[in-house]
DNA sequence: GCGCAAAGTAGACACTGTCTATTTCTATCT
DNA sequence: AGATAGAAATAGACAGTGTCTACTTTGCGC
């Protein structure tokens, strides 16, 4: 097994780290290389320029959240509301541990739709993976197929994962660094709030209720 | 009427133009002046540096969220189901509108809680403006008042405030620079996703359901 | 008209991202 | 093994950035 590109994964780990103490403002090309031991110019040989650093950093955001996903999938074989809660807390999680990176992924710094192939192809696996779990709840019956006016919606599962996701999303920004960055604190009360807006999503996707 | 701070306001006007069109990252100091047509220097006479300028941005974008959820709530008097109907469209409008803002806005770049005084009340100003009409919803029986376990929860209106509104900043994110801006050029679609995911987030915040 | 504080200007500085020329490393071929 | 070509890393240069400082202009009360 030959070992590619040894600088090129370490270089995306210590800006993830970097990315994540310092934030994303703050985050330099020289200090990235300074980190990992080497002198300004050598990551030029790996990465064309800062912002295709930054697209190898999310890449690897992706391949990460989508590991979230399969877990949750794996973890609870036959129950997507445990699937789906866990692929809440995992998202979250790994927002309070990489909220620079989070940030990055929620667009705005990088363009969008991404030009580089490797990312695109990175999130659309994420997506897909979480994706699963909400067709997988629609086919047993478990989450809502129902369109606004009645009639089904062939793509009732794009929908709804994106509803869920948005959730997801919003409130790791909010909790990772923005105005609900001081429960962090407060691990009971982080519990607690995460419980309720989990809670109000589910509710809007169960056909139990 | 004194005519106070004209250079402040127009700065933060340039800026906010600036920071919509090039985005965040590649939003300069010297850009702003020079677009303001004042030397690189004259900013520093109203803004300590370029963070204190990134939070005069913010506050006003705060102060324009409320606005957006203060007409939804003078639009609909009675009717909280449109009220948030309309404060979702709102904010989604806002971040079409202000792509930069609303990344600024979803943390990240300043430090949370705010160090600066105004931008912690805009910010508080907008939430309790949108948590009006959730309160309102909920005295009137139109939203859900229980908890989770079942007993009634006086910090249900918080609760529930953030399940909506953490459901529109990440639509909103999504939407203006995310994975769902290539909607942007097939507003149908769009109206129909955005349409999807409010329909999710009242079904779990409605009573009637 | 004077004096003074506030507002704006212009130059300097260290630092950043990026480019280029140069040196060092490494793997392959005879 | 030694030579060599290509890749990888270095170091210097450059314009542009944020911030600091000294200097000049402006506007207003006396």
């Amino acid at each position: 097994m030959k070992e590619v590109n040894m600088l090129r994964d370490k270089l995306i780990s210590v800006a993830m780290k970097l990315i994540d103490q310092e934030g994303l403002g703050n985050f330099s090309w020289r200090a990235v290389a300074k980190a990992a031991g080497v002198s300004h110019g050598a990551p030029s040989r790996h990465f064309a320029d800062k912002s295709v650093l930054l697209e190898g950093i999310a890449t690897r955001g992706f391949v990460q959240l989508k590991d979230v996903c399969m877990q949750a999938h794996k973890r609870f074989p036959d129950d997507p509301r445990a699937q789906l809660r866990a692929a809440c807390h995992g998202y979250l999680d790994y927002a309070l541990l990489h909220p620079g990176v989070i940030h990055l992924l929620a667009g705005g710094v990088l363009p969008w739709p991404a030009q580089n192939e490797e990312l695109r192809a990175a999130r659309q696996t994420a997506f897909i993976s979480f994706m699963e779990i909400i067709e997988q709840g629609q086919t047993t019956g478990v989450f809502r197929l129902d369109k606004i006016g009645g009639a089904p919606d062939p793509e009732a599962a794009i929908n709804m994962s994106y509803a869920a996701w948005c959730t997801f999303h919003g409130l790791a920004l909010f909790a990772s660094g923005g105005p609900l960055r001081s429960l962090q604190d407060y691990p009971d009360q982080l519990d607690a709030m995460v419980a309720a807006v989990f809670h109000t999503l589910l509710l809007g996707m169960d056909t139990r209720t």
